[in-house]
DNA sequence: CGGGCGTATGTTAGCGCTAACATGCGCCGC
DNA sequence: GCGGCGCATGTTAGCGCTAACATACGCCCG
């Protein structure tokens, strides 16, 4: 780390020498800091801090020169020493279960977006398990680095309890986090979206809708299941599971094999577009027609449903929009806004495609 | 939320209230600092420093008073002054195009999953479109928030451009970036996959391979297109595009149904998964078989490729590894590490599924 | 024509930490 | 028995910035 001296160098030090750069006349070049523009312009730090941060009482000439003097010097404000100063990182941080999958990623896409908008930078922590010792772990190094607040993309039940614990050291809120968390929370209508899509297939004629339902101890999958087993309910319909998956595309078809030669099933809802493209698929191994003989629905809409064979009928989520919300959530919770905290709720959409059908008449 | 202290609170007082919390004494409890720890454990700052930095020379007793006075506190150090002081800020920055799709997403994750193990955190800023000032702008925005290395998943041509002028700034690997950069790099071997990919094909009895490219711009999409070449010209085979899409399995879905019903097209190679599955799509609703009058494959082995209809036979890249790999690289370059320069390449591997079979005897 | 006020700037004092040096103390060797 | 050395600790001086106060200079008004 050491700056080059004027000795023979070290790989070291040559390493630095690349970015650090020493000046032709031998006089080492440090990263220009404030009183080397303030030199510069003829003018003190402070007035190039006040252009810096569009402080009022600048002369427009000060200005100018001041301004030409951080050009010519490719002058950075140090990032570090604001913060120290003004208790503001403006940093971000998001925990994200598994930021692989598409929703996650999505998501965070969102996030990272809106809050560049927004002035702030963003930090990713990666979950290592699901438990909550992991989710307290995840936000206490962002914690550690100083971020202002943390969105936690973490939709399994475990985690809930774990951010309400968090809660009092630096604001956090719950993206996707199902319905019972008492944190500030944005997430999607599970429930409504699994109704909409159960009805849809209740009404094309079959007598009841099976559910291949998410992982057990995620919000989403639960509240999936909820706004199916409601619809069923409703609709005065047998409700019958089939098993749970993880949200893969295996776990799909191995529920696909158990069930392809069940006359009883003629409509799956899945809780996942992952999950329904491993049933299709098992269905299909099985000679069962989709949606000739059985329907299939999906949930999330990803991108590549549509290709799917059939292409998948599903429940469209605005990911982006998701993330989007979640980061104005956020900001409002950092500036101490106090509103009323009802969760915020982004109702999804059903997408017709052709995984449905009416039932056979037997 | 926010606990009010005794006296009328505007929402900005009651916010902050929440966060550090006010002694029933009716002294503000601020954040504590070393010095809170050093007056608790009844030495100097110093020395809370030293045990936080595991310096030598601290007895043990002061050592086990000091760590209690920490957890007392629940101090947590000023990552800020840390930083200002040392001129590190044990964070690295990584700029990516498009998060959301599986490849980026991925590599993100194994460079996150790494760096956590390196005890660096890592901040995420996304491009907002793929020319070279948008790359500079994104590298410039982590520059300036202090990150020690960068490391820019951006597979298009023209960053490559951008990242050679950012190399003297601070540390910068290009992660994925094709073969023409002379920066630190670390990528898959595009060429032998696709090499490789064709070979299969043409050793299946196919005249020729049609190739879906990828779009015109990224290293990736032009190195998969060499390898198909190199194979057909090896194999003394005709050589046919069949146009480019953007990674989309839209876009994989037109140039299906452009070539659905060219007799002469017998076995495609695409240019990722994603192509491939719109390419199926196209195909079946053409009514044409795959493999049994054409022969498709794909590049990436996204998790859905073995779920497809039929499943795909693709070529295998191990993403994780990729960021891996990529970080540790960052990380030598970050150390000052001088070492040969020659681009760490990956090799990825072919994975024979069912959408591949001989070609029809005419 | 002088007091006061508003504008434009400079000066000073930290933010919370680490690095470098200073100090004190026990223990060894001769 | 005392100089010296190594261990354990304390003291001091910044890192580069912003906030708060201090200063200087017009200009308006009575």
């Amino acid at each position: 780390m050491a700056p080059p001296h004027d000795e023979v160098a070290d790989s070291r030090d040559r390493a630095w020498g690349l970015r650090v750069g020493t000046e032709a006349d031998g006089t080492e070049a440090r990263q220009p800091v404030m009183a080397d523009v303030a030199r510069l312009a003829g003018v003190s730090h402070q007035t190039v801090s006040r252009v810096l941060n569009g402080a009022p009482h600048v002369r427009p000439g000060t200005r100018a020169r001041v301004l030409a003097a951080i050009r010519e010097l490719d002058y950075r404000p140090n990032s570090a020493a604001r913060a120290l100063v003004t208790r503001r990182s403006q940093t971000l941080g998001v925990v994200s279960f598994d930021s692989t999958l598409y929703g996650p990623a999505s998501t965070l896409d969102g996030i990272e977006r809106a809050a560049r908008t927004a002035g702030y930078f963003v930090s990713v922590a990666g979950l290592r398990s699901l438990d909550s010792r992991s989710v307290q772990e995840a936000v206490d190094r962002l914690r550690d680095q100083g971020v202002e607040g943390v969105a936690v993309i973490a939709p399994q039940i475990s985690a809930v309890g774990a951010l309400a614990k968090l809660s009092s050291a630096v604001p956090v809120v719950a993206v996707g986090a199902g319905s019972r968390s008492r944190l500030p929370m944005v997430s999607f209508d599970n429930r409504a979206g699994a109704e909409v899509a159960t009805r849809h297939l209740l009404d094309l004629g079959h007598r009841t809708v099976h559910h291949l339902a998410g992982p057990v101890g995620w919000t989403e999958g639960r509240d999936r299941q909820d706004g199916w087993r409601q619809a069923l309910e409703a609709g005065g319909a047998r409700v019958s599971r089939i098993g749970g998956g993880d949200w893969s595309a295996r776990s799909g078809y191995e529920a696909g094999r158990r069930i392809a030669h069940d006359p009883e099933v003629t409509a799956v809802f899945c809780a996942n577009d992952h999950m329904a493209l491993g049933l299709l698929r098992a269905l299909r191994e099985a000679g069962r027609a989709v949606p000739g003989e059985i329907s299939v629905v999906g949930f999330d809409d990803i991108p590549e449903a549509a290709y799917f064979t059939p292409p998948l009928t599903t429940v469209r989520q605005d990911f982006g929009e998701l993330g989007r919300r979640a980061l104005e959530l956020l900001l409002e919770e950092i500036e101490g806004v106090d509103r009323p905290r009802h969760p915020v709720r982004i109702s999804p959409e059903t997408v017709l495609r052709r995984s449905t059908g009416p039932a056979r008449r037997t």
